[in-house]
DNA sequence: CCATATTTTCAATAAATACTGAAAAATCAA
DNA sequence: TTGATTTTTCAGTATTTATTGAAAATATGG
C-alpha cells in the first residue's frame, strides 16, 4: 500500500503539472503557472533553488517567473533572519488571488480595448454616410458595454469576499 | 481634405489591426481577431476571397478561422440565392457576443480547472498529516470558489441584455 | 577590501504556435 | 458525366514565445 506521504507527492505533481498547462489557456506561461501552484500547495517559503529543483526548470526561467509572480502581487518574498537567500511564499486566499487576476485582466484585456473603442468612434463621429454611421454605432455600443464591464470588474474586486459571496448569494438564488 | 470614406477606412482599418492585436491577450489569434473585427464592423456579408484580400492573408488562414470564429457562434454563414460562394456575417449586438464569449472562457478555462481541483481534492481526502490536510484545504477552498464562479457565469449569460444591466444597474449605483 | 554567495541579465536556442500555398476533395451546373 | 468552381486539408515554413545557461552585477560577512 502506498504511503500518506507517497500519494500527497502524487496530488501536488499532478496539481502542479496541471494547473501549469492550464495557464496557457489563462494567458499565463506555463512555468508561472507551476510556480504558483506550487507555492500555493507548500506550507513553508521555498528558495530559487528548491523552486528550480521540484519543477526541473533553469535558474533565469525561476528567476525571471517568481519576479513576474511577485510583481503580479501573487507572491511575496520572505526574508529569515540568519538567511542569506530570499524565499517566496504564495497568497493562498482564494478572494485575494481572484482579486488580483482580475486586476491583472482588467489592465492587460479591457483597458487597452476601451482606448481602441475610444479613438475609433471619436474619429467617426459624425459622420453622414450610412457606412459610417453604422461604424461610429458599433464602435459606441462597443464601448459602453467594455467601459461598464470595467466598472463591475472594480466593484467587485473592492468587495469583500463575505460581502461578494452574500450579495451573489442573494441574488441568484 | 480627407474624404469621410477615406477616413472611415483609416478607423476601420486601426480598428481590425488592433483589435488583432488584443486578440493575443485573450488567447485568442490575431487572425481570427481580425476577422472578427472585419466582419463586425462590415454591412454587407463577406466571401472568403473577400476577407483574404482585405487583410492580405492565405487561403488557408482565412478558411481555418472563419470556421472557427462559426464553430464559436460569433459569425454565420449566409447563402446568396443565385450565388455558390459562402458569405459570412457576423454577430453584432454586444451582449451576444459577450455570452459566447463567456460560454467559451467557461468551457476552456473554468471546466478543466474544476476537473483537476475535484481530482486532487478526492485523493487526499481523510489524510491524517499537517501537510495533507492543508493541501486538501487548499484544494476545497479553489475548487469551491471556482465552482462558484462557474455558476455565476451561467446565470449571467443565461439573462437578456436588459435585465442584467437593470440589474447590474441596481447593484452598484 | 577580499572572497564568496546570491541575484540579475540576456544572447543563443528550443519549443510552441500560426500561416502559407498547393493539392485533394467536394459541390454544382449543364 | 464532365469541367469548372469552391471548400478543405495539411506538410512545410515562418513567426512568436519561452527557456537555458553562463557571465555580469550585486550583496554579504569577515
Amino acid at each position: 500500500m502506498e504511503s500518506e506521504v507517497a500519494k500527497l507527492k502524487t496530488a501536488r505533481d499532478a496539481f502542479v503539472s496541471q494547473w501549469g498547462a492550464l495557464g496557457s489557456q489563462w494567458g499565463i506561461n506555463r512555468t508561472m503557472a507551476q510556480i504558483h501552484a506550487l507555492l500555493m500547495t507548500t506550507n513553508d517559503p521555498l528558495t530559487t533553488d528548491e523552486v528550480m529543483d521540484e519543477l526541473e526548470i533553469s535558474r533565469g526561467n525561476a528567476h525571471m517567473n517568481l519576479k513576474e509572480l511577485v510583481a503580479w502581487g501573487l507572491i511575496r518574498v520572505v526574508v529569515k533572519k540568519g538567511e542569506r537567500r530570499e524565499f517566496f511564499e504564495a497568497e493562498k486566499d482564494v478572494w485575494q488571488i481572484f482579486t488580483i487576476v482580475a486586476r491583472e485582466r482588467k489592465k492587460r484585456e479591457i483597458e487597452p480595448a476601451l482606448t481602441i473603442l475610444n479613438r475609433c468612434a471619436e474619429e467617426t463621429r459624425g459622420m453622414q454616410s450610412q457606412e459610417g454611421k453604422a461604424f461610429h454605432h458599433q464602435m459606441r455600443e462597443l464601448e459602453d458595454f467594455v467601459g461598464f464591464a470595467s466598472k463591475m470588474s472594480d466593484k467587485v474586486s473592492s468587495m469583500k469576499h463575505g460581502l461578494a459571496l452574500q450579495l451573489a448569494t442573494k441574488l441568484f438564488s
